[in-house]
DNA sequence: TAAACATATGAACACATATACATATGTTCA
DNA sequence: TGAACATATGTATATGTGTTCATATGTTTA
């Protein structure tokens, strides 16, 4: 059962599992939804973005803090600090010439949670 | 208090929160940790990637059911398999010539949730 | 054994992206 | 108002990466 072979011009092997693939075509999500997930963690995927949030864990920080803290220059710390701006990962304050910024959402902390321990199982 | 202004050079300007930024350098985990944790999400950050996790949430698969699934061709699904083996993401059995691949964690559908949520509130 | 098939892998190319440098913007304070 | 300063932003560049094509590996079956 379920066995029927079927050609598809996009994969030059047939496919042996028609059930499996059309239930799993059903059980996706929209196309639109996993985009953005990607997108998502694809601001997480890159080690000064994840100290950045690591830090602001602890407080808000401005951009001149998180840069002395990373060893990095202020126009990398404000690059970077738009991404996950954009990503509504942090939000910021200002204070006069100074901006404070600060995490924008409670799950960023459980995502990064998640995340490690899966590192830390192996 | 903790106003001290301490110029570092890696960055242009002057340290304004001392106390803050130290207190975010003893709560940083270590360099590593970080560096394995953005390479973790750095897996889960590519649209095809989280579509064959999406895909084994449902079953396990093999190679040429997903590339039927996401109308790819084979060799870029096996690309994929392979960093996502490598992050021990999935894992595989062989039966006969057929590689059936399928999660190998239980943290990936949670890891994927919480992007969930994230996402859909917005 | 040879053909057919599923999968893996190496190389190449196109494209994305993180950082540095230079400079613009906007605020404070003398 | 102008100097000093914190931050933002545009551009260039080096590096990373996803996909494709060609081909290798390994298994089944005629």
């Amino acid at each position: 059962m379920g066995e029927k072979k079927v050609s598809i011009e996009s994969c030059s092997c047939s496919v042996i599992h028609e059930d499996t693939v059309s239930k799993a075509r059903d059980s996706m999500p929209e196309e639109e939804t996993l985009y953005d997930l990607a997108e998502l963690f694809k601001v997480f995927g890159d080690t000064t973005r994840i100290k950045i949030l690591c830090a602001l864990f602890e407080s808000e920080m401005c951009v001149c803090d998180i840069a002395a803290l990373l060893s990095m220059n202020q126009s990398a710390i404000s690059h970077q600090l738009r991404v996950l701006k954009q990503a509504r990962l942090v939000k910021y304050r200002k204070e006069g010439k100074v901006v404070y910024y600060s995490l924008d959402d409670e799950h960023v902390k459980q995502i990064f949670d998640q995340g490690l321990v899966h590192i830390k199982e192996r």
